[in-house]
DNA sequence: GTAATTGCTCTAGTCGCTAGAGGTTCAAGA
DNA sequence: TCTTGAACCTCTAGCGACTAGAGCAATTAC
């Protein structure tokens, strides 16, 4: 059995993060001491580690929480976790592609610029100042969580 | 002489955040009519035109205020402002970068499962079970507003 | 004059944590 | 067995950049 602090250093979660998780229903309401300390076992450690992996590729709370729910049904169609993946596969590169679009427009923006005249006749300030200044299209809308 | 409504129309920006740039210091207190609604010049909309060019770039409300502060001097030299953009340049390229590698491993994992099979044997929820089934490594930490 | 629209402030919610206060429990050594 | 100190507990608040809604006041058009 871990206590929290050993679940963390296993899994690399930190401590309030795990409590976090489990108030948001991702872990089940972890086992307690007498004194009222969490304990967990090897399941939990598997289900948090599952958990940070596909928080580190992404994922919302919302999608692993879809994710855990299907793992729990172990002959349905797998189906639905791959257009889970898939989803966030687009989103990914949809953020991609509106970040590159800002890297080619400030690129041009800050190669204006070399720090040398006053901000008066600053390409920068004045690209921002003018949007007509701007090539491409450059819009975050819709842009959330990486 | 604009209303809040009128400049958020001009601008694109919204009347609560409009407000709220207000609130943070991006835009100076408006004038008020008698009854105690906000009015606004045509400075006021190219300020926030500013606000949202650069907002639209990704820059942060901090980054911003200090471009505001800049532009203020006129004769003062650019080279703040270059590198206000540069370093925003080069979040810029480690967000996409850390996108990338996220892209690369999920569209392997994607790959991995057709959704022709049931979820105990599905790639997709194997490889968020066991991470030494990932080639690259990739991590999220760090990334913060795009 | 009246009705519709727009405006005002204030509070609370979003997401996924993180930090801190103030108190309790546990594990190891004496 | 006792003591110490680390680790644990709950609860609240904060981050960034908004967004939503309540409940009321001002403006504008007819």
């Amino acid at each position: 059995m871990y206590s929290i602090g050993a679940l963390s250093r296993q899994s690399g979660v930190k401590v309030p993060t795990i409590r976090y998780y489990e108030e948001r229903g991702l872990l089940p309401e972890a086992e307690r001491t007498a004194g009222g300390q969490r304990r967990y076992d090897a399941d939990g450690l598997s289900r948090l580690r599952f958990i940070k992996h596909a928080r580190d590729l992404g994922f919302s709370i919302e999608a692993i929480t879809g994710l855990l729910e299907l793992q729990a049904h172990p002959d349905a169609s797998c189906q639905s976790a791959r257009s889970i993946a898939v989803g966030q596969l687009s989103d990914i590169r949809l953020k991609i592609a509106q970040l590159s679009a800002l890297e080619r427009e400030l690129n041009r923006i800050a190669e204006g610029c070399d720090g040398s005249s006053t901000t008066r006749d600053c390409y920068v300030l004045a690209s921002l100042n003018d949007h007509a200044l701007c090539v491409s299209d450059h819009s975050l809308k819709q842009l959330g969580r990486p």
